[in-house]
DNA sequence: ACGGATGTTTACAATATGTTTACATCTTCC
DNA sequence: GGAAGATGTAAACATATTGTAAACATCCGT
C-alpha cells in the first residue's frame, strides 16, 4: 500500500513518513501542491494525505484539480484549521476524510485504513482466455492446474490481466511495482516476464505475453 | 476475534474486558459514544458491546448512526433498564441482541458467540479437513485426539479456519489479535504459527498452514 | 548482411523472509 | 509461595524471492 504525503512543514512531514513506514506502508513525501499532482499522475498511489496550507498551490486546489481529472484516489485532508467551513469545503471538494492538527497517531492510522479498505481489499478473480488469476490467493489457474505466484510475478500478472490486449509500457511496471524513485534496472521486468511465460506454458495457457519493441508488453489470446 | 466495548462505568468496563480476554477475545474499551464511533471506523472489530446510558452520545444514537453509515457489525446492547420499550427501541434501531444488567457471564459469552458465528451456521464449531475447532472450549480436535489451545493460538487458528484456502495477510493477525497500536513485532505471528503446526502434526491433521512470502498464511487441505 | 540495440533466458549470490528452539518474564492457580 | 502454563524476545538456522550479470537470441536500420 503506497501513500503520498503532501505537507510543506519538513519536520511534520518527516514524522508522518516515519509513522507510516513503521506501520508497513510505503510512503513518499512532496512539499507543495504542484509536486503532488506530478507524483499522483504516475497512478501508483493508494491514498493521498494532503495538507491544506501549502505554497505554490494549496491543498483544496490540488484536490479540485484531481477530481476534475477524474482521479478518485482516497484523500485525507490535514489542516490546522478546525473551522467548520474548511471542513465542509474540503469534503465538498471531494475529500474522503478530514483530520485537524494536532492529531493522534492512532486516529490517523485508523482513518487511513478505513479509507483504503474499500478499494484495497477488493479482491476478485481476473479472467482471460483459459486462465484466471485469483487475487486473494495469488494463484494462476487454468483447466490444467494452478500455480502460486510470487509477489512480483503476481503484481505484473495483475497489471497485464487488468489490461488484456493492451500494450502496457515497460516503464509502467517499474513505476507501479518498484516505485517511482527505485534504483531497479529495466532488466528486472524482462526477467519476471520470462518467469511468467514459463508458468503460463506449464499451465498450457492459450494466452501469451508478447513484447513490442521499445514500448511494452501485451497479454493476448492465441487463436 | 476483536470486540469493542463502549461502557462509561469504569469498574464494570474493566470487569467485562477481563472476562473477554480470559475467554480468548481481544478487546478494546471506550467510555463514550463518540469514541466508539471513532474506533469503529477502523473496521477491525467483529462485534460491539454497547451500553445505552453514556455521556456525549448515548448508545441508541451511536447505533442509529452506525446503521445509517451502512455498518452492519453485530451489536449487543447492554443496559440497566429492563423495560420493554427500551428493548424494542434498541432492536428497532438495528441491535442484534440485548442484555440487561446484571447479567450472567455465561450468557454474555453465549450471546457473543451466537452473534459472531458465520451466518447460516448453527454451531460455534469450525470445520476444515479432518480438523474441527470448538470456539466455546478453544479445543482443536481430529479423529486422533484433541488439544486445548492457548489464547493467541486459538485466535490465529480461528481466523485461519474462518477463511480456509485464503491467504490471510500476516499484518491482519497483528491488527486483529494484538491490536494496531501494539508494540508487537511481526515475528510473534511466526512463532505462533510454528506452535500451531506442531499441534496440527500431533493430531495427524490433513490440513496444513502454508506461508506465502511477503504476504501471509493460508490453511489448505493436503491432497 | 552486419552491428548495435533490444529483449530472453539462465545461473547465481545476496537478502529478506520465515522457522524453530531456547529462554526470560509474567500470570494463574493451588 | 511455588509449580505450571502462557507469552514474547532473541538468536541460530533454513530457504524462497529477488535482482544482477552474463550468455544467447532477435530485431532493425543502414
Amino acid at each position: 500500500m503506497r501513500i503520498l504525503l503532501a505537507e510543506d512543514e519538513r519536520s511534520l512531514s518527516k514524522a508522518i513518513i516515519h509513522i507510516l513506514e513503521k506501520n508497513h506502508y510505503s510512503a513518499d513525501a512532496v512539499f507543495n501542491g504542484k509536486e503532488a499532482l506530478e507524483y499522483l499522475c504516475s497512478g501508483i498511489y493508494d491514498a493521498l494525505i494532503l495538507d491544506v496550507m501549502m505554497p505554490e498551490m494549496d491543498g483544496i486546489q490540488v484536490l479540485q484539480q484531481l477530481r476534475r481529472d477524474g482521479n478518485d484516489i482516497p484523500v485525507l485532508i490535514l489542516t490546522a484549521k478546525a473551522e467548520v467551513d474548511d471542513k465542509v469545503l474540503g469534503l465538498d471538494s471531494g475529500a474522503n476524510d478530514y483530520l485537524t492538527k494536532p492529531f493522534d497517531t492512532k486516529e490517523l492510522l485508523a482513518r487511513l485504513r478505513a479509507m483504503t479498505r474499500k478499494s484495497g481489499s477488493h479482491s476478485s478473480t481476473l479472467h482471460f482466455g483459459n486462465i484466471s488469476l485469483d487475487c486473494a490467493n495469488f494463484t494462476l489457474s487454468s483447466p490444467n492446474g494452478s500455480n502460486r505466484l510470487t509477489n512480483k510475478e503476481f503484481q505484473i500478472m495483475q497489471i497485464l490481466m487488468s489490461n488484456p490486449s493492451c500494450i502496457v509500457p515497460t516503464e509502467r511496471f517499474l513505476e507501479k511495482i518498484w516505485g517511482y524513485d527505485s534504483e531497479a534496472e529495466i532488466n528486472i521486468v524482462w526477467v519476471y516476464i520470462s518467469y511468467l511465460r514459463k508458468k503460463l506454458n506449464a499451465l498450457h495457457a492459450n494466452i501469451r505475453i508478447t513484447a513490442t519493441r521499445n514500448t511494452g508488453y501485451c497479454l493476448e489470446e492465441i487463436l
